[in-house]
DNA sequence: CCGATATTTCAGTAAATTCTGAAATGTCGG
DNA sequence: CCGACATTTCAGAATTTACTGAAATATCGG
């Protein structure tokens, strides 16, 4: 491995924490590197910095494409592929977690629909039901929140993360500005509340 | 395996996509089965239902253990440990998140910024250390919104993600209410925000 | 302390996955 | 169409991970 003693700590560490997520670790580590790097990369510039074989930098880079996480493009006047990753990392996050979901969420919440349509031949089953119908219920709901969340633009996401659970006391005070004529909210309320 | 139909599929499901993590697929399918089981199951109760050995399930309880995935509980009378997750889905969902930040995401926060102090040797070295930074500052605002919001109740969590972006008609509801005096915020702003 | 039962450990094997080199395929300029 | 270069494919080798059975360890009631 010919790389930068900066770069090759953080190349290696992507590379283990790569194989803790399904990912290989060659397949971590490729992905690092173009992350951290300031011009695009061919296959070639790969093989030599990381000190793999040429093959196993086409299929890794082929499930980085798959995974829509790098971007392909080219020089004029070089016909070789070169890949870089989107440089503003907000992208890099929405389409990790776009993908993720496509791979495991949906195909969950298929299974758990077909599932659910069944009649269940015993109590156990009907438990087993239950259970799965408070999964699906789960997912549903943070697959809501994402899909509202996600379509946000990134400067207003940022802000409503920076929020955090600060909403809420906004979300209070929305309350106790349009309270429902008529509704007479008991100040003593706040009291429970605590 | 040898297990209703119903249950079986979810199972297998769970294995599978159990791979797609870190997770090997017999720790996946004892989850599955704990979680959808009604009472706590011992050991053999998941050789039986499971059909892997003894030693296989030793090693992926002990695992779930390591986890915070599984409670151990005993039955009077009887030495055996019996094993459960916890009726409340939420709370999987806590232990889940607070044990991958944990593994995952600390020890390369730790890694970033120890990086980070490092002085770069090259240009290359630069812009390297300023997508870590990049980075070390998008995990530090998605913890920190996590920490705020973990420590809601169950219910308010609900509430905020039920919300979703809706949270930003709030906000800048909120904006108008509260303009500072003397600002004088001028309507056609709306304009350049389109 | 003994025998019965439960769990864990671990060395060896099985299985799955990752990786390589060589061959095949694709693509360009001339 | 050819030759040079680029990329992909794929069978087998290397490595890693998962799994098993047997032995070791632990814990209980008596």
């Amino acid at each position: 491995m010919n790389l930068p003693p900066l770069v090759q700590t953080f190349v290696l560490h992507f590379g283990e924490m790569g194989s803790r997520w399904g990912i290989n670790r060659t397949v971590g580590q490729i992905y690092a590197l173009l992350y951290l790097s300031k011009a695009p990369l061919n296959a070639e510039d790969i093989v030599e910095r990381l000190g793999v074989s040429r093959s196993n930098v086409s299929m890794g880079l082929k499930e980085l494409q798959a995974w829509n996480l790098v971007r392909l493009q080219h020089k004029p006047g070089d016909r070789r592929d070169y890949f870089a990753t989107p440089d503003d990392i907000w992208q890099i996050v929405r389409t990790l977690v776009e993908e993720r979901k496509k791979r495991e969420i949906d195909p969950t919440m298929s299974l758990l629909r077909e599932v659910l349509m069944q009649e269940p031949a015993s109590p156990e089953e009907r438990h087993a039901q239950e259970r799965m119908r408070e999964m699906h219920d789960l997912f549903e709901l943070l697959t809501g929140w994402y899909a509202d969340v996600q379509r946000l633009d990134t400067e207003r996401l940022v802000q409503l993360l920076t929020l955090g659970s600060k909403v809420q006391k906004i979300l209070e005070m929305k309350d106790r500005l349009f309270v429902v004529p008529g509704s007479k909210k008991n100040p003593r309320d706040d009291v429970k509340d605590k």
